[in-house]
DNA sequence: CGGAACTTTGAACCGTGTCAAGGAACGTGG
DNA sequence: CCACGTTCCTTGACACGGTTCAAAGTTCCG
């Protein structure tokens, strides 16, 4: 047994590249030897800058983190989140330059990606992760370009519950929710304000429950129809 | 000499590529030996359904296509175009379904991509072209999120000239322009009837001009000031 | 010459942003 | 354990950017 943080923190990111592909022991091990190289870092610090060469891909073993661009006006946009057993910067190899900024939405432990052998189920799993990654970025631009707030909030909460799950880090209908209401505007393409006045209507609709820093989807039919809904149609429906 | 539409066509991929990586004959010779397996598909037509099987990833040798999501209530968004010399489908391998549509935009010559050794010219090239790629998504992001239309247009117009440089498919301020307000609307994530009220703006302002189906910028610095305006500029690129 | 696709225009409407202020929650030091 | 500052959440009034609907004008092409 070893020590449970460095337990927990392990899990996550084996238990969802090992659902991504399968692993061997010899995977499992270097997951296991790079878990424990672990360093822990406080919510808000900048992980990565825009632009930096980048230093060596990374696994996020435990809490939250998120890619995002500083706009000339002081403005945020956030592009994806890093959620636990999710890769940061693994991509095309010499990349010269980091294509956006990482940040710790919370306090994060972070390792350093260990090396696949190529053809290795661990190889596997971070092309499966990479290409998560690139769907997730896709998800969001048809997000940004044609829902309005009330769909891209329930399209987003959606897309966390699924990916959490696969790293086990919610259970059904039921995760852990750090995010302030400003860094859901960032990631949105919203004001807070106009978060807020959103959230309080998923939450009269009995879609929503925040509480404690944890949310619950208490209707799942409901709030994927509120994605696909014509604007409007909310009452008349439900 | 080869027949001058071949030729023209595989210009663009190999210039685009040879600026991304040195590439040394073998490799050009490859690109002339697919460039020959050409295959013309009209406006319109579909490259790739999203989900499918991925086919075989396709360099494009002219013309101009996009990648695109339908939505449940008819809508659309373009996600990213595929300008002459860029690639489609190439991603991670054995990637069992395409994340996106792809379709002709307008005519548009299209050859399987040759394979590259590893470590070879080609094979980097393929990769710088696909962390471009990867760059052009997030710009979106950012464009879609963060930027109202008259930012969005003078943005996209500004990535356009960009891209198409990079294969010498525009001249410096001029480019070849097939898009319909729709289909800028599709990318912008707006309406076609706002599209073209700023369209009229920028007219009015001296930042674009659009006849016979070709766009010219006259005022770069002003265009680039536009992105940025509205609220106190701090300067700086993102 | 006629039809389809695309562009342009106007008026009314509404979703979201802006500004401003007050309230709740939380951590820190006394 | 309380006082205090900071961060986060909530609310209201109002302004504006962008959409919607409808119709007319234009370009393109067979």
């Amino acid at each position: 047994m070893k020590p449970s943080l460095a337990n927990a923190a392990r899990d996550a990111a084996t238990i969802r590249l090992g659902r991504l592909a399968p692993l061997v022991d010899d995977d499992r091990a270097m997951l296991e030897t790079a878990a424990s190289e672990a360093r822990r870092i406080q919510a808000r610090r900048e992980l990565m800058a825009m632009g930096d060469p980048v230093r060596w891909p990374t696994l996020l073993l435990s809490g939250w983190a998120c890619r995002y661009r500083d706009l000339p006006n002081g403005g945020r946009q956030i592009l994806d989140l890093v959620l636990p057993g999710e890769l940061i910067g693994f991509g095309r190899q010499s990349e010269p330059k980091a294509l956006s900024a990482v940040m710790a939405l919370t306090e994060v432990s972070v390792c350093p990606l260990p090396d696949a052998q190529p053809g290795s189920g661990l190889a596997q799993a971070y092309e499966e992760s990479a290409s998560l990654s690139e769907a997730a970025l896709l998800r969001q631009i048809t997000r940004l370009g044609r829902l309005n707030a009330l769909q891209r909030l329930a399209d987003f909460l959606l897309e966390l519950h699924e990916r959490l799950l696969a790293s086990d880090s919610a259970e059904l209908g039921s995760f852990p929710f750090p995010l302030t209401q400003e860094a859901l505007a960032d990631v949105l393409g919203l004001t807070s304000v106009h978060v807020n006045r959103t959230l309080q209507v998923m939450r009269r609709e009995g879609v929503l429950v925040l509480q404690g820093g944890v949310a619950r989807l208490p209707n799942f039919p409901k709030l994927r129809a509120l994605v696909t809904a014509i604007p409007d149609a909310l009452s008349r429906e439900w």
